[in-house]
DNA sequence: TTGCAACGCGTACGCTTGTACTGCTAGAAT
DNA sequence: ATTCTAGCAGTACAAGCGTACGCGTTGCAA
């Protein structure tokens, strides 16, 4: 596994829409942000070459317009990611977070039996060690 | 709710531990850092001089030294770093995390019988809006 | 009582990040 | 043919961050 910088947060806003969207075109990717989220274009454009300098998007000229799309899966950055935030928030251990999410932040319905479903499988499958 | 500076990831390693151990002197800190995690004496020190600065930490001169304990509670700054995170990396829905923590980085045994408890109660008490 | 070890405090400094301007160019419009 | 437009590449730059040195001081050991 190649050592990669580890993203910003602005990047990984970025890198999100990359993963939805690729192959996307700056003007894509800026238009796809949230209104709220005001970003200039030319901000964008920084963010994705740094996301290709830092090895997670690739790009190819179309013409004129340069087009990009990720280059390391989505599921890896967001492992990294959250590790990260795991280790220095609740010393590795994940229960905290978890629950943090499901009694401070809720869950509805449909989430609430997705997890329940999940639970079910795993502990079927029996518990990862 | 006053506006408080987010904390840095290196902020958050040290309000971590400040939180378990308040009130706590800067060597107390220092030397509850994980043995791999090396860190300079000074930099703890700079640290917790800008959680004070922040607003995240109140202290006092025992003696010739600093006494630090949080300001902030824990929860406070765990669900804004965390709401900021699924903003990012998840444009806001939790489940995705959720899915993420259980699925790829697992859960022991008693981990999984805790969740089920929770959900249970939770769906018991009525799911949140 | 002299010196050292421990501590706070101020300061430093290079790196990263957030945000954006500028100059150049190629295609579109007039 | 000339001007407008949209895009890229390069550059900028202040604020924030990670990390730490060094000075002045003070309590304790010798």
């Amino acid at each position: 596994m190649v050592e990669r910088a580890m993203l910003s947060k602005g990047e990984l806003e970025v890198a999100r829409l990359l993963w939805e969207m690729a192959p996307a075109s700056v003007r894509q990717i800026h238009e796809a942000l949230p209104a709220e989220r005001q970003m200039d274009f030319a901000t964008v454009q920084t963010y994705l070459r740094r996301l290709e300098t830092k090895g997670y998007a690739k790009s190819t000229l179309e013409g004129r317009m340069r087009i990009y799309s990720g280059r390391t899966k989505a599921r890896t950055v967001i492992r990294e990611t959250v590790d990260d935030l795991v280790n220095r928030l609740f010393a590795g251990d994940t229960m905290p977070l978890m629950r943090h999410l499901i009694e401070d932040r809720g869950i509805d319905e449909k989430g609430l039996s997705e997890l329940k479903e999940l639970l079910d499988r795993l502990e079927r499958e029996g518990a990862k060690e």
